[in-house]
Parts: C-alpha cells; structure tokens; sequence
DNA sequence: GGGTTATCTTGATCTTGGTCAGAAATGAAA
DNA sequence: TTTCATTTCTGACCAAGATCAAGATAACCC
C-alpha cells in the first residue's frame, strides 16, 4: 500500500544557504556571518523523484529537522484501526519534524511530489542550541509557532462548518505563497481532494461539491488541481460569515 | 463577562521544587543536585483564590512557562467573531504556556477552580536553557510532546464520532490522573459540560445524552461532576469500536 | 492510439449530531 | 429557608454533511 521507496542523500547539494532564495524564511535568519557558516556546513540535503515516498514513519527515531526546498510534504497521525488524519501539508521554506524530540516522531511524513529537502541533523540541534544562542531562540520561536497553528487548526476542525474550513484552506495556501514572494492568486494543490478532504475533517465528496460550489458563484475558478482565487475579499468573507471582511485575519490555518 | 481578577504572585513559596510530589513529572526531572538548585532558585508562585481568573491572554507578551501545583487551567482560543475553542485542560503536574515564545501567547489561560502556579520566567527559560543542557533538552522535548499531543486531537476532532471523542476524554483524564499516582477510576471534572463539549468539538446536550447513555449501560456512573469508570475495557472498547479491546491504546488524546 | 486505472464530480438517500425548548437539578445569595 | 441564577438533562425537530452509487475526467502504461 504505502511505498517502499525511500529518500535518498543528495550529494553535492543542490544550492547551499548561502545562495537559497528561501534563507530569510528558514531557521538561520538572523544569525551573523559567522554563525551562519557554522550552520550551513551542518546541513544536508535529501530528496525523492517520485511521489508517495517516506520520510520517516511514526515511531521513527528522531534524525533531522526538515525544511522544503522544491516539492511538497504530508504529515499524517494513524490510529491502530487503520484510520489516518493528515495533520499538516508543507511547502518550500516551511520547516517541520519537531514532533520527533521526544520519543520520535509521532506521525509520518510522505511526499506528495518530487521534494528536494534540507536537513539539520539531531546531533547538530543540540550542538547548534548551544553554540549559537540565535538558533536556540529560533528554535524555540519555531516550535512555538508550530504550536500556535496546531491550536488554530483545532479551532478550524471544531468550531467551523465545511464551507469555511475550505475556504480557510484556500486563503491559508495563499498567503503562505505569498510569505514566498508568489502571487498568492493561481494555487496549484499537489494533494488529492482526499488529502484535502482528510486534513480537513470532511468527505472528499464535500470538498468536491464546495468548490463547485464557490466556482459558480464566481469566488474561484477551479481547473483540475489548479484553483485561482477570482475574488478574494468574497472568500475571506466565507471565513467569518457574520463578521464585516475587513475584520478577517488570514492567520487561521496550519501550516503544520 | 470576563473576570478582572488576576493571578497573584504567592510570597513565601507554598512549597519548594525539593519537596514538591510533582517535580519528576515537572521540567526538572533528570537534573543533578547542583543544576536543580539553580533551577529552583528561579521559580516563582503565582495563585488564583477563584475561578474564571484570567492568567494571560491572547496577545499577551510571554512572561514564564507554567505549571500546575493544584487546581486546574484550560487555554482557549478565540476568533474574532467571538467563537471560542478550548485548546487544553491542566491538571497538576502538567506544563503548559509554550505556546507564547513566539510572538506573545497566541491562546487565553483560564482558572477552572482555586489554583496555585509555578513559573519559570522568561529570562530564566533562556540562561537556564543555555547553562543546562540537560534542561534545554527536556524544554525541547516537551514542546515536541506537546505538538504531539496536538496531533492526536487534531485526529480525534478530525475522524472520530462524538461518543469516540467523548470516551477517548475520560479515558485520557483516568490515565492522567494514574500518572500522579491518583486510582484514575474516580474522575472530578473541574469543568463545565460546556466546557467539555466545547473542547471535544460538539454541543454539550450531545455530552450530556452521551454520558447518560454510559451510565445507562453501566460503563461509568455520573453524579454531577464526578464520573467513576464503572468498566474501563468496555470504556476503551467505545474509541475504536471495530478492533479487538486490547489492541487499543490510550495515549490519544491531548494534555494540552 | 486505445485500454486501464485512479481521481474527481454529481445526484439520491440516510444518519449524526446540532438547535430549540422546557424541565429538573444544583448552587449561590438573601 | 426561599429566591434567583446557572448548569444539566431530555425530548422533538431539523440540517449539515456522510455514505452509497454512477458517471465523467484525467492520468498512465503498453
């Protein structure tokens, strides 16, 4: 069912922090010079050329923190009766596997399309934390900031209905292209309307249905996996139905 | 609607981290004599006599990590159309607050009853973190349970019935209590219905028919605000209905 | 290209659980 | 105690969205 292939060591790496266009959104910002050598000569690189391959798996001993550089990642939580919950969906330049300091990782990750990746290794965290008081806070801000969007993904799950969880979705995969200088307008989902779907705590037939939905009301136009935002200010306004639009905040969604 | 009343700081110290029962469950644990005295020499108490105290909100710079000595606490956050989503219950011994170290806290900490805190100050989270290794460890791998924790909710809100949730909470609260050491057959729920409902994503009439419906059965008996788990396999037997009762783990649910 | 499979869409039906309303129980205040 | 307010419980009804069942579309592979 699942892949067996795995992701594999990158060598020469592809383009070092030094020349990464996505370093001000990555762990290093804000280190000096110095600093941010020591970090990059502690970075490796790994990648997948197919789709549905496994970063690690639940229970995996914790080996790196992850950050994208090309592609798309899925972590998903399991239970023993089979059943999955997608628990978050990462893009180039966001940062995830803080989940496996404890007693490893806690969900497995899965590409959902040729992903090149960077990692920090476990034994350079700590070494890092402690050489670098920067990085430290930097890692602490991170997994503070991974906490915080866990909380407003439990709000999203357990206070909204179908229509505006998608919609908060949408506006979500927006802003966090536009975090990366794209546009934020055209959105190319690399999931299924089943990851989708899952993430979202609904069918996958409902999701189909609402952005059908919202493409004949003109919100969206939708072609295959691609989904461009016609009008943003109505889909913000699905958000917070009872609320006037210009008081919607777009900070709603996880990134994981 | 809120209550203006604060915590207080509590001068003397109830009780100091060498003589407290929690501390080994407590971010100390694991520290030699020497770094626990440092430790120690930087916490503060802080209590609220009622409940509905407010400890921080939304927004608030982050001032220290908590935890509970005895009451109990449930984070919460909120939207700007006024929903609310409970993020968290506290009980003694658990750690919480981790969510602030970003940009301030991103939930709301509320008294459910008369309860005493410990903090450890910002400032200290840092220099300690740098001095101590051992304790910089054990903030990391705390956070890291807590973004797991974060996950099986976001699972339980995303693919499980009411009844799953519902059973999958007392049985998580029951196995709390037994990591203090307490039976864990007699649970007091220091909150509301409305609270609980709230928290597990549903309506509290639905928590009320559900634990009538229990306690009909004779899997639990409900007086009030105390619930006994009359029959605990039974319990377990309701979280995954189409597995075997001993293939069923109970680490499912979030402490926060 | 044509055939095969997986994904997506749409419709029809059914179920869970939400909403509304009122009664009962509990607790706080006078 | 009596009163008042809050919480909890129960019933009746309803709706959002799940499930079931086909088709339609797109991707994939020889």
């Amino acid at each position: 069912m699942a892949n067996v292939s795995k992701f594999s060591p990158v060598r020469p790496m592809t383009l070092s922090c030094k020349d990464c266009s996505l370093a001000e959104l990555c762990l290093p910002r804000g280190l000096n010079p110095s600093e941010f050598e020591q970090f990059m000569s502690m970075v490796r690189q790994r990648a997948s050329r197919i789709s549905g391959d496994i970063l690690y798996r639940t229970g995996d001993t914790f080996r790196a923190i992850y950050a994208i550089k090309t592609g798309s990642i899925k972590t998903l939580v399991s239970s023993s009766d089979g059943e999955e919950q997608i628990t978050g969906f990462f893009m180039p330049g966001e940062l995830f596997g803080f989940d496996g300091l404890d007693y490893g990782h806690s969900c497995t990750a899965v590409a959902l399309e040729p992903t090149l990746l960077c990692e920090l290794p476990v034994a350079s965290v700590d070494e890092l934390a402690h050489q670098i008081p920067g990085l430290r806070r930097e890692i602490f801000r991170m997994m503070s900031r991974k906490l915080s969007e866990k909380q407003s993904m439990l709000f999203l799950l357990g206070r909204r209905k179908a229509d505006q969880r998608l919609a908060t979705f949408l506006l979500s995969l927006s802003t966090r292209m536009q975090y990366r200088g794209l546009s934020g307008n055209e959105i190319r989902l690399s999931m299924s309307r089943h990851d989708v779907a899952n993430y979202l705590g609904m069918a996958s037939e409902t999701v189909s249905r609402l952005l059908s939905r919202l493409s004949k009301e003109k919100v969206i136009s939708v072609n295959g996996r691609t989904v461009v935002i016609e009008n943003p200010v109505a889909l913000r306004a699905r958000v917070e139905p009872c609320i006037t639009p210009n008081a919607v905040t777009l900070d709603a969604v996880s990134t994981g």
